[in-house]
DNA sequence: GTCTAACTTTAGACATATTCTAATTAGTAA
DNA sequence: TTACTAATTAGAATATGTCTAAAGTTAGAC
């Protein structure tokens, strides 16, 4: 067994998530890989790896991933929903030009900011989605 | 001919986006309305207005108005698109137990927040989607 | 190890959301 | 008005996501 899928197999006890062949495959497609997979291309990968695997568990995991922190679905513009593993926060930044999503290093927002705005909710956690022109499009 | 209606045609003009009977509609709906429409929602209103309107219409109105900064797709999970007019910026709270979407009053982040984060990037704008329980959930 | 109950997966139908296409209509400028 | 171009229409086509009933797995009790 592997080192990935011994702590992929930790994180699922830890959730309290049964573990199952087809999570472990969509889990481990999202830690591997670049960030923002469609469930079309996580279909298809784990499809690969068990040619059994239906789409209706590609959504099921995903959803029950997201529900433990395991994963999460990106907000994101238009066409299809995109996840990432949730392993570490981070930023977005979203291309005007090309509408290419990138990922920007996590760093806090300065205790109490926009404390006041905030009143009467409890917030677990935040993301800012940067808007503008990507360092390619830019040139 | 309303004062909102002259507004949006101004706005119109200086977009450069030629003004028809639908986009006016749409801008207008989006304009007086509780926020984040549904493609769907939008539709029926400017149906109720003109029988004869479209899906695609609304859509592609949609998208030109999107294109010159008059609304924006609100970033959202699952579901439909979401659109609001795109007047004055806010960010937005996201219910983990509700689902419910809302808006939260603007404020900047501090100067240079984050800056050593997006280098080589121009950044036109940004908002933050905070996420945790709601006023209502949270009682 | 075997049994059982609860949970998960499967295939494919279904439902919903969005885009596309060809023909028609409306806006613009001369 | 006329000619030109852009936008709209209806509905088909596509894309995305959810549901269902039957079959397969898992965890835990024995």
């Amino acid at each position: 067994m592997s080192v990935l899928r011994e702590s992929l197999d930790a994180a699922f006890r830890t959730a309290g998530l049964r573990p199952t062949a087809q999570r472990y495959a969509v889990l481990e497609f999202l830690a591997r890989r670049p960030r923002h997979a469609t469930a079309e291309e996580i279909f298809h990968a784990v499809n690969r790896a068990d040619p059994r695997a239906s789409r209706a568990t590609v959504y099921n995991s995903l959803r029950a991933l997201a529900g433990v922190g395991l994963a999460r679905e990106v907000a994101s513009e238009g066409g299809a929903a995109r996840f990432e593993a949730g392993l570490q926060p981070h930023h977005h930044f979203l291309c005007d030009q090309c509408g290419s999503l990138e990922d920007v290093p996590w760093f806090e927002l300065p205790a109490g900011t926009g404390a006041a705005s905030l009143g009467g909710r409890a917030i677990r956690g935040y993301e800012i989605v940067f808007r503008g022109t990507c360092a390619n499009c830019e040139k």
